[in-house]
DNA sequence: AACTCATGCGAAT
DNA sequence: TTCGCCTGAGTTT
C-alpha cells in the first residue's frame, strides 16, 4: 500500500515489464473502456513516478495517470502461460505477451485513473513539493515552506505541496527519529532539523523502494538487538510508534501516543518528541 | 458472515 | 467537515 516508496518502486517494474513493448489495454470492470481502447495494441515507453502519482507514458503523447488512493493496488504478474480472467474490479489491465509467456498489470481500487496530455502531466507535477525519491529535488523548497507557516510540522509533512511522497508512516516515523512532536508549528523547526529529516527521508525511502516495506528502526532497536518478537502487521516493516499506541517505546518506554492531525492519526513518543512551549512573548 | 479500519485525496456539503 | 472510492487484512459476532 501506497506512500512515495510503493509508487516508485511500481514505475520501475511497469517500465521493466512494459517498456518498448506492444500492450493490450483493457478496463475488464468498464469504467475505464473508452480510454483503454485508444490505447490498445499500442506501446508504453516509461512509467515514472513523482510523489504518489504514478504516470504511464505510451506512444502517441499519451499518458495514464494513476493515483492509488488509500487501498488501490496494480499488481504485476510476469512470465505466465496464459492471463486469468479478470478477479474483482479490474479498472486496467495491461498485457504484453510473446508466443510462450505473458505478463500482465491489475489495477484495482485507484482514485484516479484518467487518460492525460504530457501538458496535464506536467500541471500536477508543478503542483507538487520536491520528492525526496527524485534526485533533481530540491530540499529548500520543502524547508522554504515549513519555516514559512505555524501549521504543524505533522500537517505540513503531509501535504503533497510541500513535500511529495510522504504518508502518515514515514511522517510519524521521520518525526519519532529527529525528536519532534507533531503538533510544533513549521516556523519553530529549525532548518538543519529539516535538512536532516530530508536527507533521512531520501535514505529510508530509497530502501523502502528496494524492499517494498517501510522500516525504520535503526540497528540498536531492532527485534534482534532487543530480543523482543517483531512486529506482525500488514505493512510489515520495523517502526517506531506508527500504529503502536500504548505500547512502550523502544528508546524509552513510555507508552505511544496518538491523535489525529491533518484527518489522519499521527503516533508519537510524549518523551522522546516534548510537547511544543512557545516562549512567552515581552 | 459481518464489521472495522487503513500507507490518500478530491468532491460535495 | 463529511463523504466516497469499493480493496483487503484483521477483528468481532
Amino acid at each position: 500500500m501506497p506512500e512515495g516508496h510503493t509508487l516508485h518502486r511500481l514505475a520501475r517494474d511497469l517500465t521493466d515489464a512494459f517498456a518498448a513493448r506492444g500492450v493490450r489495454v483493457s478496463s475488464p470492470q468498464g469504467r475505464f473502456a473508452d480510454e483503454a481502447a485508444l490505447l490498445d495494441a499500442s506501446t508504453v515507453e516509461s512509467a515514472e513516478a513523482w510523489g504518489k502519482h504514478l504516470f504511464v507514458t505510451f506512444t502517441g503523447e499519451r499518458v495514464v495517470h494513476v493515483h492509488l488512493g488509500l487501498y488501490g493496488s496494480f499488481a504485476i504478474t510476469a512470465g505466465v502461460e496464459s492471463v486469468p480472467a479478470p478477479v474483482g474490479q479490474v479498472r486496467l489491465r495491461l498485457v504484453a505477451a510473446d508466443d510462450e509467456r505473458a505478463t500482465y498489470a491489475d489495477l484495482r481500487g485507484p482514485t484516479a485513473c484518467t487518460l492525460m496530455t504530457p501538458a496535464e502531466q506536467g500541471a500536477i507535477v508543478d503542483r507538487l513539493g520536491p520528492d525526496p525519491l527524485r534526485p533533481d529535488a530540491d530540499p529548500e523548497r520543502m524547508v522554504e515552506r515549513v519555516r514559512r507557516s505555524r501549521a504543524p510540522i505533522g500537517t505540513l509533512l503531509m501535504d503533497q505541496s510541500v513535500l511529495a511522497g510522504v504518508g502518515n508512516v514515514y511522517r510519524a516515523e521521520v518525526l519519532f527519529r529527529h525528536r519532534v512532536h507533531p503538533l510544533r508549528p513549521g516556523t519553530a523547526v529549525r532548518r538543519r532539523t529539516l535538512e536532516a529529516m530530508w536527507d533521512d527521508l531520501v535514505g529510508l525511502m530509497e530502501e523502502g523502494v528496494r524492499t517494498g516495506r517501510i522500516d525504520t528502526v535503526r540497528p540498536e532497536h531492532t527485534p534482534e538487538a532487543m530480543g523482543r518478537p517483531p512486529r506482525q502487521d500488514d505493512h510489515g516493516g520495523e517502526v517506531y510508534v506508527y500504529r503502536r499506541t500504548g505500547q512502550p517505546c523502544f528508546v524509552c518506554e513510555r507508552p505511544v501516543r496518538t491523535d489525529v492531525l491533518a484527518t489522519r492519526n499521527v503516533f508519537w513518543c510524549a518523551r522522546c518528541q516534548p510537547a511544543y512551549r512557545p516562549r512567552a512573548v515581552q
